[in-house]
DNA sequence: CCCGATTGAGTCGTGCACAACTTATTCGTG
DNA sequence: CACGAATAAGTTGTGCACGACTCAATCGGG
């Protein structure tokens, strides 16, 4: 019998490998690693695949809701939007009825790149490895900790 | 009955909600800002005490084997090390058997901080909400979709 | 109607992450 | 032993993330 897991995972434990935490960053990486490739062959990153996906759900947001559905900062949104912008696929208005907020709107470039991206969440399906009951169980999970850990 | 949930997730999907790979993004930075305030009282970010886990555990290690244990490159690496050293927590000294490998070793600070941080999990794992079933059963998902993903 | 508070977007500075590359050292095979 | 391949660490450039801040527009109570 080896070493490895013959302690149980003590509450206050510093091992890397108790950390869920760790456990959480690790994967994140690796599926944004894996997304890289295909990604690339659209021109995106992956923070600007999720804002396109938003985008392709509901056009004309603006980037206070694109902030919410993402959990984003304006910070963090502005130059990437920027970005989306100067490679055409979406563009940037200021709103008659109220010139404090911007609405994000797809150019026809940036719907049309709603066809070549069906293909990405098949191909990562297929690569995660999960049963759609480890999916949904993982979703499930990954929300409850998310909203407890944003909560309190 | 409301219109959420009310398609099942099918397979190519591209709603945000149904990306495993959001719920894990969001999920991931959650925890990450849980940690920031907890760790700002160590003078540390958490990528640096991801790093400091790993030396309570082997001090003396290589950079190459940090980088194996945290799955992170030496472009990550060379310059968070030179802000721990900077900060007093560790030295970095090349080997003597082998003048391309650094070897990374605490220094007293570095080791004292570890009395510290024993709080931190303990304080997290709070935070976090999750039975201990709860939190294996995430672990073993994560750890197998990370397996997964980064093999093929 | 006014003026202080709030809101929406953006800028700036710091610190990851990672690809592509460089440099120095060591290894391995003829 | 020589010398090309491999390896370890670091540098550079790009793009997130986020806190702290600025600025302009809007809101709301008196």
């Amino acid at each position: 019998m080896n070493t490895a897991e013959a302690e149980p995972t003590r509450e206050g434990s510093l091992l890397l490998d108790d950390q869920l935490c760790f456990a959480l960053y690790a994967a994140s990486r690796a599926v944004t690693a894996r997304y890289r490739p295909l990604l690339e062959a659209l021109g995106l990153t992956y923070p600007q695949y999720l804002v396109m996906l938003v985008l392709w759900e509901q056009d004309s947001i603006s980037v206070r809701d694109l902030g919410a559905a993402l959990q984003l900062e304006s910070s963090t949104l502005s130059p990437l939007l920027k970005r989306l912008e100067a490679g055409g696929l979406l563009r940037r208005e200021r709103r008659a009825e109220d010139e404090r907020s911007v609405a994000i709107r797809l150019t026809d470039a940036g719907a049309r790149l709603r066809d070549q991206a069906e293909a990405v969440p098949l191909a990562i399906g297929d690569a995660m490895g999960l049963t759609p009951e480890e999916d949904a169980l993982a979703k499930r999970l990954l929300r409850e900790l998310t909203a407890n850990v944003t909560a309190g």
